[in-house]
Order: structure tokens, then sequence, then C-alpha cells
DNA sequence: GCGACAG
DNA sequence: ATCTTGTCGC
């Protein structure tokens, strides 16, 4: 079946010359594949890698957040990395990379516009997060391999994904009190929970990436929330990612 | 054929 | 993602 038969899949085009010419393809998946067709068959080669078990720490030391600002010209983006300390959620370290998109938007094949940027700010960084916290999906993908699944087989840290929008999946609204959740179900499996993490707010949409339970991803993305609907990794790294590229902008 | 579609 | 006008509430 041709990828733009597949389910799910419509309006799917080759990426034309968004992609400047590339050089060679390393191995291991965090490079931009050059087609749509490549960029399936880089997520169904890794998808195996993914560790489905966990549980991943119950009480990690840091957390990191990751998240991407794009120019409104579509051309330029910053990545950040923000590490948090789990227990006080404050800021002990970040780093930005600020760069092209890798790819064009394509529901599915997200994580390939993102990656190279968010591995590069990653590998800025002097610490190594316990867990990462990745603003996507994770297992709650068409493939069952979202951002959250590529960044952590990438790097083999434990990973997770918090989701403001659904991608995938039928559910039902969890009751509207802080730390109710419903189940996330797609094609017959359960493949994240709906999370309220704020009474009257809409939820998020927690998911598996790597090395973590979901009933784990669960209690820390609740521990992130203390106050606001998305975790403050999330929160710290989109303020940085945002002032980061206004800085890029005006100099 | 018509929707649905992370950021 | 980003742009937008107004509105509500602390």
């Amino acid at each position: 079946m041709a990828v733009s038969d597949q389910p799910g899949y419509r309006n799917i085009r080759e990426p034309e010359s968004i992609t400047p010419p590339t050089p060679p393809t390393p191995p291991d998946g965090a490079s931009a594949p050059g087609s749509v067709a490549k960029a399936v068959a880089v997520q169904d080669r890794l998808r195996p890698l993914v560790d489905l078990v966990g549980p991943g720490p119950a009480v990690p030391a840091t957390v990191a957040g990751l998240d991407v600002a794009y120019a409104e010209s579509g051309d330029r983006l910053a990545a950040a990395v923000t590490v948090l300390d789990a227990r006080t959620l404050v800021v002990v370290e970040s780093a930005v990379s600020v760069g092209r998109p890798a790819f064009r938007y394509v529901p599915g094949l997200f994580a390939f516009r993102e990656l190279p940027a968010l591995l590069d700010a990653l590998d800025r960084l002097t610490t190594r997060p316990e867990l990462l916290v990745c603003d996507g999906h994770g297992l709650a993908h068409p493939r069952r391999f979202g951002l959250a699944c590529h960044l952590g087989v990438v790097t083999d840290l434990p990973a997770i994904g918090v989701g403001k929008t659904p991608l995938v999946g039928d559910w039902r609204p969890p009751a509207d009190v802080r730390g109710a959740w419903s189940p996330l179900r797609d094609g017959g499996e359960v493949v994240g929970r709906v999370l309220r993490t704020r009474a009257g707010v809409k939820p998020v949409f927690v998911s598996v990436g790597h090395r973590m339970s979901l009933d784990n991803a669960t209690t820390q993305v609740l521990a992130l929330t203390p106050r606001f609907r998305l975790p403050e990794t999330t929160r710290a790294a989109d303020r940085l990612c945002r002032d980061a590229l206004a800085a890029a902008a005006s100099s």
C-alpha cells in the first residue's frame, strides 16, 4: 500500500525543496529524511526499540522540558531544553539551538521537523536529565512512534509526551477534578491518558515515550503541574525558545 | 467522496 | 506553530 493511501494521511506530498542538500544520512534516526516515505521507514525501523516497560524513575532528581518556537515566516526556529529540579521545579540549566525546520509539517511525522534542533540543544547541556517531557505525543501516534518515542529512543532517556490536543484515539472527558483521567484508546489499545491537570480547564494528553509506564508518566505530569495546565518544564522551555527566537531576530 | 490530522 | 479582538478574572 502506498503511503498516500494509508488511512489518516491525505495531502501527503514529497517535501519538495524545503530540505537543503542533505549530507550523508546517519543511521541513528536523528537526521531529516528526504521524503515522507523515508520518514515513515525510519519510524518503522525505530519503533521496536521503544522500551514499553519502564517503569522509569519514581523520584527523578531532574526533569527536562523541550519545546520549539517558529518565526512567523516559518523558515526559522528555536529549540529549547530546560532542566528543572524535579522537587522544587526550579530551572537548574537550559540550552537553546536556533536553526531551520528540518522537515515540513506533516501530522504523524512531526518529530522530523523538530528533532535535529532539539537534539542539538540537548547536546549543549552539561547535565543529563533523568526524564524528558516532550511537547507532543509518544505512543498516541498512528504508528505508535511520536516525538516522545523518537526522542527517547535516540537519547535512550526516559521520555513522555504531553500533548495539548489529540492526534489519534477516542476518549471521554475526565471528571472536572485535578488528577482525574480517562483512557485514550486507538485501534483497540490504550495509547495514553486524557489527564485533567486543573479543574475547569481543558485536559492534556499524556502518553509514554520511552522507558516509562503510563502510570508513572501520569504521576510525573501531575507533579509538574501544581498550578497550571501544562507542565512547568514545558512552560519554561516555551518561554526560553520564544525569547531566543526574538533575540535571534533582532541580532 | 467527506472528515480528521501533535506542533 | 503563528496571527488575531475581545473578554473574564485574579
